[in-house]
DNA sequence: AGCACGCCGACT
DNA sequence: GTCGGCGTGCTC
């Protein structure tokens, strides 16, 4: 019976497509192996297998595939479980997952080459200039890819021409797969055993009397090897016998020595378990335990401790009993850049079981992690790394832990599949029967609602570790400093006595500024105009660095204005403060004392993060200014001071989340004071003392903001008593995106009637040229996910097959952040 | 998405 | 005349 297999392919189309296969070639398939198949016209795509079957479909004929690529399966049947959850929950395609699930190495691509047909005689009088051309280049090259051959002829249309040339044929047109992973190796040479008797050695010698720098490496090779004739990397010989690779090889051709290649890994760690003790005190175990006995029922915990109560040493004391059942265990981390001092801290523990994983590795890298994982190997039992890592090969996933829960950088946000790895790690760990612990000082309000509705057990750390207290908080009214006038630049009294304090006290400090929406804009004092981008709806923010006007959104930019682009007035000044006039105060403040500054500016290097964190920790720089990454999981000793710059432009931010997200963003920044025995100090300026949120921080009552919070989205129907699925649309023609948008507003409305909201312009309406418009539908808790999902979709089907709105393309967003 | 095909304006 | 722009349809 002809059998076939319904493919996966890496591309944004819905459906799966089906291939007919030989019955060897069923017998050898299974579910989750790579194959190579024809894909259009010219293609030759990689396509997982999903499933496999007899009934050949009804309204086309099945290609056959191509090739297949693996030996054993890519990912297991709980993967492709996965995957398709992923699809079908966040509205996007299988093949979306597959592109952000394998490292791109795994991804083969065809390319059109093009050879010459030796058989066919040339009758050059029958060819056109350009057709001579190209077959006069491949008698001397054999093949060609179809962009040298562009180049060739300095054009873009060639496939005409080729065309013709392969109709006479001439020339054959054919599709070649690269695999991308190369292995890494290592090159050994060892000494041809003919030359381990004796007399034959001394001979060899002899011979090589007249070749003094080959005979040098013969006798490093015996000193190297301690005269045990056993291989020795060629690079460690070479530089014994300081010799080069051309004086070796020499004596390889002569067959003195022999070439042995031997793969070795690129990933894991080298080092030494250097830290293999961890007590737990008290209120840890405590925590441990309940945490521990709560597994058994229910699958997953939420521990709720404030900053540096500890929770690291729970995390990884559940790590090793998962390990030690054998199971494999995976933390995930909101960034992976920014955690340089967890991770050293678990392969401390755990030695070479911890593997880390993320999408700056070099493909090679990935590929290896990926089959260690796979292949369930001793050397990827713990893996660590960004929400990626949760479409990892797992076998027999044992424990999932989320660090730093709340973070919103759990959420993808763009390409597709935009998914939220902390929701999905549990529908992970449940296709596994896994447990998931998450953590987090300021939990969001989604999983602290699953743990207060019994989705969820809760667990609570509300003392720190050796009894640190927390930090005190003082709120500093910079309304009544400016009117009183006793502002420095943006430091309020209080706060340059602070510093001062601390400076004096031999302490250091954090400076919070957060960049977010207050990047230094230029504004004319005169007509009130400030430079645009022509590409974007935004202003152009103002860079001293190498003085230009920039915009965040595509990257125009153009030199620093002296005068108005309107009015020509030369009364110009910056509007808005970041983290760099922050910088350029203090500086002026205090001369003396040495700053660094963390922002999206100076951190774009690959060690920057490093370097900077360094100079802070050996307190090189004794003040630290930066945004929102210095919230993130960072320890240092000696903190005595945290200056909030403002809190307004928090709180002020144009989203529902926006109170919720500056308690979180406040408290964390506030964690980083004061981690030893002396109490901290944590400095609030804001325009708005009295704001509940503030007092709330001051106070660090995470349930009282809890309560207010949630009942404010049950109030206006967001999450977590809401679900939002948002419909971004984008298109370059101004009035064809407001079309659009009203007209699925009006579908959507229909069905869902008034829990659809929009269509409206975001904040920023324009970004490179495309206008951007969003709907947002609001689901009930009562109304079924999966059937709204369903309906959504099938509007959206409706609405991609009209003509008119063929150039809009509809972004769906479920449960943005 | 990515590619081919086909229709149209702007130039050697 | 041809070249390349872009809109349209299709991929098992």
């Amino acid at each position: 019976m002809q059998q076939f297999v319904d493919l996966i392919f890496p591309i944004p189309l819905d459906n799966r497509f089906t291939y007919s296969i030989s019955s060897e070639e069923a017998d050898f398939l299974q579910l989750g192996m790579r194959v190579a198949a024809p894909f259009g016209k010219t293609k030759i795509y990689t396509g997982i297998v999903a499933h496999m079957h007899t009934s050949p479909p009804e309204i086309y004929e099945a290609k056959p595939i191509h090739q297949i690529l693996d030996e054993k399966p890519l990912l297991s049947e709980n993967q492709l479980k996965f995957w398709k959850w992923i699809a079908s929950y966040y509205l996007c395609t299988e093949g979306d997952v597959m592109r952000a699930a394998l490292p791109g190495a795994f991804m083969l691509e065809s390319e059109s080459i093009v050879s010459l047909n030796k058989s066919s005689e040339i009758n050059e009088s029958e060819l056109s200039d350009e057709q001579f051309l190209v077959v006069e280049a491949l008698e001397s090259q054999s093949s060609m890819k179809i962009q040298e051959i562009e180049a060739l002829l300095d054009k873009k249309r060639v496939l005409p021409i080729i065309n013709v040339l392969v109709d006479k044929n001439l020339i054959n047109l054919n599709q070649e797969i690269y695999e991308q992973f190369k292995a890494k190796e290592s090159r050994y040479v060892q000494l041809n055993p003919l030359y381990e008797a004796e007399a034959e050695m001394h001979r060899l010698l002899d011979e090589l009397s007249n070749a003094p720098k080959q005979r040098e490496i013969v006798m490093a090779y015996f000193s190297q090897t301690a005269g045990k004739k056993k291989k020795i990397k060629a690079k460690k010989l070479m530089k014994a016998a300081s010799a080069s690779s051309s004086i070796l090889k020499s004596l390889i051709e002569k067959n003195v020595f022999q070439e042995i290649y031997e793969e070795i890994g690129r990933v894991g760690f080298e080092g030494e378990i250097t830290n293999p003790e961890i007590n737990l005190n008290k209120i840890q175990q405590e925590a441990f335990n309940k945490i521990k006995s709560e597994f058994n029922q229910d699958q997953v915990c939420l521990l709720h401790g404030v900053t540096s109560s500890g929770k690291t040493e729970i995390y990884i004391r559940l790590i090793e009993e998962a390990v030690n059942k054998g199971k494999q265990a995976l933390y995930l981390l909101p960034e992976i850049a920014l955690t340089t001092q967890l991770i050293k801290r678990l392969q401390n523990y755990f030695g070479d079981k911890v593997l880390v994983y993320h999408s700056k590795y070099s493909v090679n890298e990935r590929v290896e992690v990926y089959r260690h994982v796979l292949q369930n190997s001793e050397k990827g039992k713990i893996i660590i790394g960004a929400r990626s890592c949760i479409f990892l090969p797992f076998q027999d996933l044992g424990l999932i832990v989320i660090d730093e829960e709340h973070e919103s950088t759990y959420k993808q946000y763009d390409p597709a599949p935009r998914y939220q790895a902390r929701d999905s790690a549990v529908v992970l760990a449940a296709l596994f029967k896994a447990n998931v612990i998450m953590g987090s000082a300021t939990p969001s309000l989604e999983s602290y609602y699953n743990a207060l509705h019994n989705k969820y057990t809760l667990v609570e750390l509300s003392k720190r570790f050796g009894n640190v207290l927390m930090p005190e908080v003082e709120v500093v009214d910079i309304k009544v400093a400016h009117r009183k006038k006793k502002m420095t630049g943006h430091f309020s009294e209080r706060l340059m006595q602070g510093i001062k304090e601390s400076l004096d006290e031999n302490e250091q400090i954090i400076l919070f500024q957060n960049r977010r929406g207050f990047s230094p804009i230029l504004e004319c004092n005169t007509c009130g105009h400030s430079p645009q981008c022509p590409n974007c709806d935004v202003s152009l923010t103002y860079h001293s660095g190498n003085n230009q006007l920039r915009c965040h959104y595509c990257g125009y930019h153009i030199a620093m204005q002296l005068s108005c682009m309107a009015c020509g007035s030369n009364e110009i000044s910056t509007k808005g403060f970041g983290t760099e006039q922050v910088e350029t105060e203090i500086k002026a403040l205090f001369p003396e004392v040495n700053v660094g500054r963390m922002d999206q500016d100076t951190t774009r290097g690959k060690y920057s993060y490093e370097k900077i964190i360094e100079a802070f920790e050996n307190q090189e720089t004794q003040i630290l200014i930066g945004t929102q990454m210095l919230t993130k999981g960072l320890d240092f000793r000696n903190v005595g001071l945290v200056g909030i710059m403002n809190a307004d432009n928090l709180l002020n931010f144009p989203d529902f989340r926006a109170h919720e997200r500056s308690f979180q963003l406040m408290l964390q920044v506030a964690g980083r004071s004061g981690r030893t025995q002396k109490r901290g100090k944590v400095l609030i300026q804001t325009y708005n003392p009295h704001h509940q949120i503030i007092q709330q921080v001051s106070v660090g009552d995470y349930k009282n903001m809890y309560k207010e919070q949630a009942e404010d989205r049950y109030q206006y129907q967001y999450p977590p008593y809401f679900r939002l699925i948002r419909l971004t649309l984008k298109c370059r023609d101004y009035s064809k995106t407001n079309e659009a948008a009203d007209w699925l507003a009006r579908a959507l409305e229909n069905v869902f009637g008034r829990y659809v909201l929009g269509p409206e312009f975001p904040p920023v309406s324009r970004i490179r040229n495309e206008y951007y418009k969003n709907i947002m539908i609001k689901i009930p808790q009562k109304q079924s996910l999966g059937k709204t999902k369903e309906v959504v979709r099938k509007i959206l089907n409706t609405f991609n097959a009209i003509g008119a709105f063929r150039s809009v393309r509809v972004i769906p967003n479920v449960d943005p952040q």
